[in-house]
DNA sequence: GGAAAATTTTACCAAATGGTAAACGCACGA
DNA sequence: TCGTGCGTTTACCATTTGGTAAAATTTTCC
């Protein structure tokens, strides 16, 4: 075999590093990177800090192996937005898929947001080369609709800005969400059914 | 005079405090509140960490004094939302004071920013005092120009979190903003443009 | 079953960090 | 000039925290 060693895992390293990656997500995204300590995660994952530095190189290898995990799951809704059908409902849907994603998967978008909040300093590059790519291409997808006359002239670098931040804004700010909106009435469907309202009328020719 | 030691601050006292403030505002916000450090804030200050525990009675102190203090700065520009001309103008100047806001002021955003990502655990108490009244006022506000017909029907509550997230996110994500769009072609009024037109759009009867 | 490899625990450590004690300097009024 | 109170510095400490060494244990494979 040539000269990395890429054995394969055996079925308890899979699950233990499945199992601290877990923990690690749970505690980086309530107390960020330097705010989330090695024993927190050992004791959320049930292993001992040692234990878990045999699985991984250290906190920082942690953190950026959930990162670049984590990329993927991220973007997957901006990757599902394709030139078939309707325009103005392709990108009503993905603002519906990140509406869902900031619901299900709220872990995921406050680390993301707290890595960014700090400038980025563990992905850096993970943006430009992952990101960057699909967001350009995501904008001339968009921009290609206006000039065919199928969507009202809008920014599309913009637009993309809004559908994030309106929607990972009820998973990133939801402690403030909870104190102005006390619980019944579905929030989520009121939060649906506004940005479907805005950004529907945004798209309207 | 009676039990608690009001005395008025010497010069030096106010000027130090105000020192201290202002480098904090840049650790906390850069590195958030488990990632600054005294020794950083006691050198961005120009000051020995000793003298700042001199003025604060330790980080905590801080952190709290910055929040209730920006806390003002932060609502002013819904407080200017007034019942006074135009809903529809009045809303989109509210937008725009917000944008400028994140423009001139990201470290206050990203010092909130932060705190609320983090559930919030040295503000919750603010928040339902300071910032739910007046949330719940201005609601009620939008409302009542709905009810005279004079916006159309939408959902107050979610509108503001609208207008919130997108203004702040180009001061809370910049990192990221920064990647996507290159320098050049002045963003800010891009920005600036379509949200007026976004939100334009939304609340035209 | 038993050797070898993989996994886990015990016992540590060095650096970083929030904080304190006490001495020191210095302006200013009696 | 001397004391007094404010502001500052020096020296220090206890805890936390990321990380390691090596023994002990379990699993794997023959």
């Amino acid at each position: 075999m040539p000269d990395g060693a890429p054995k394969k895992p055996s079925r308890i390293q899979t699950r233990n590093r499945s199992v601290i990656l877990d923990a690690a997500l749970e505690v980086f995204s309530r107390h960020g990177y330097r705010g989330a300590t090695l024993d927190q995660i050992a004791a959320e994952a049930g292993l001992s800090k040692p234990n878990i530095l045999y699985y991984f190189d250290g906190k920082e290898d942690i953190h950026v192996t959930l990162l670049s995990q984590l990329m993927e799951t991220w973007l997957d809704p901006l990757v599902t937005l394709k030139a078939d059908g309707d325009p103005a409902e392709e990108i009503l849907g993905y603002v519906q898929r990140k509406l869902d994603m900031a619901r299900d998967l709220p872990r995921e978008s406050r680390l993301f947001a707290g890595e960014i909040l700090q400038g980025a300093p563990r992905m850096g590059p993970h943006l430009e080369t992952d990101l960057r790519p699909l967001f350009d291409e995501k904008c001339a997808l968009i921009q290609g609709w206006i000039d065919a006359g199928r969507l009202p002239p809008l920014d599309p670098q913009h637009l993309i800005f809004s559908i994030w931040s309106t929607t990972q804004h009820y998973a990133d700010f939801d402690a403030q969400v909870k104190v102005l909106i006390p619980p019944g009435s579905d929030p989520h469907k009121r939060a649906s059914d506004h940005l479907r309202s805005m950004f529907g009328n945004m798209l309207r020719l």
